[in-house]
DNA sequence: GTCAGGCGTTGACACAGATCAAACAGCAAG
DNA sequence: CTTGCTGTTTGATCTGTGTCAACGCCTGAC
């Protein structure tokens, strides 16, 4: 099985780059995700500094990868549109996914440390990034204070989103996990303008499974019990949340 | 007991600034953790800068707090000598270890995407922490490449780890925890000069479990099995490593 | 259209680790 | 020395989630 899906991730990977790298210039100062992404808090001016760094978009088919462990590190991506999932594989085969990402999310910031990348990135849907050369990002924001601060600050927000994640794997049961990973899809959908009730999942059971410690088995289940009491109602990937604040109560309940 | 605790943390932090605060001055250029701590790879003239930002160092005894969920970022600490650890608590009294942290590591990080600490950092003996104003660190790493390039590694490093943990969390059984764990503080032990094979714990059960996301029954029966089959022996917090490679052949073994 | 294969659901059962409980070791205070 | 408290060990039992298995539903390929 394992084998099987790592086969498979190979043999997109290979395909990609020469059909993904564009010449097309992004213009931060056009993007509508100025107040989601890196620009955040820049001044026109500023703006028009970053947008002569960033050189290519790429474009990402699903089920691609963005970049790959082990693999060298250069750029960090900014998601202009899509969705991508993380991930870290073992030798023995034992694979966890660190996190999903969204439009207006930056990728890539596990392979400053080393130069080198540390996990996989790969889409969930046709995507598309823009690509921005670490070494430039650097030598812009020893110039302009504001995108060095803004840059420190998304790094930082990484790290507190990993904390998150670690009270979640080492302190919830199934149906608190489930819980706290709708709401924080549901508000993370909702700051880019959509329905924060009724969303489509881009991954599979297992995918949501590994991210939060469960076997896919499990997850079903607690999507079942959940639509049972009427908290949520689910087609396939389609969720639409009935009750959120049941959602929330089962996360803050003490379990004891 | 969640209470009890709480209350115990509490009174311990209120004690601390007044008495730390000292205006010794801290010299990095004098500083024997170099090759740990945030000066790495710099030159005598650009650690002689870094000299003048580091304006104070901090004593924390033992139980004491050196920084509090909520509280107002303001600075990044460098552990001078010492160990600590870092908890996230929920307001349902759940609490999780998010890290442990010894001699040359950074601390506080968490704290630069809001503006605000999102963790407690509890000193596990008495420790020394250099201060180090974040604003400062800006504006020096703003002039200084090298200095601005290793504090994204350092940021990044710490993303890294955690993503450690997420696979530690999600995907292995409480004794393989246990061996990750460590032969992860062997290998840190190791970096700073001490025995990778014999080490004194400055943590409780409670903690080991709470950073594993176990009860301390369960670290407490590991650590009774792996001396049982003589992986380790152990007597109380003294730990000696007697078979590195079982611990290592425990972790990368399928669980299947 | 039909067919195949991946994905999702559900059930029965097993087991790792949680929970409850009791006793002990180490250490500080008196 | 005794007392008390915190932390640790160990045992017995319980339970949430994993595992294994069967089946059904989409979706995409042809």
């Amino acid at each position: 099985m394992t084998q099987i899906k790592q086969q498979v991730t190979d043999d997109s990977y290979c395909n990609v780059i020469p059909l993904t790298l564009t010449t097309l210039k992004t213009a931060c100062s056009q993007c509508n995700l100025r107040e989601l992404c890196l620009p955040f808090g820049l001044s026109e001016e500023e703006i028009h500094k970053l947008d002569s760094l960033i050189g290519v978009r790429r474009r990402i088919k699903r089920g691609q990868g963005l970049y790959r462990s082990g693999e060298g590190f250069e750029a960090i991506y900014a998601i202009r549109s899509g969705f991508f999932k993380t991930d870290v594989l073992l030798e023995d085969g034992r694979d966890q996914v660190t996190g999903f990402q969204m439009t207006g999310e930056i990728l890539g910031m596990d392979g400053i440390s080393g130069e080198t990348h540390t996990c996989n990135a790969v889409a969930l849907e046709d995507s598309e990034v823009c690509v921005i050369p670490f070494a430039d990002l650097e030598g812009l924001s020893r110039n302009v204070q504001t995108l060095q601060r803004h840059f420190h600050k998304v790094m930082s927000r990484e790290i507190v989103r990993d904390h998150g994640v670690m009270m979640l794997l080492g302190t919830m049961r199934a149906e608190e996990r489930l819980a706290a990973f709708l709401l924080n899809l549901s508000q993370r959908f909702t700051a880019r303008g959509y329905s924060a009730a009724e969303f489509h999942l881009r991954m599979t059971r297992e995918e949501i499974g590994s991210y939060l410690g469960l076997k896919l088995e499990t997850v079903s289940r607690a999507f079942s019990h959940f639509q049972e009491v009427g908290y949520i109602s689910v087609q396939q990937k389609h969720i639409h949340i009935l009750d959120n604040h049941g959602l929330k109560k089962l996360i803050s309940h003490q379990h004891g």
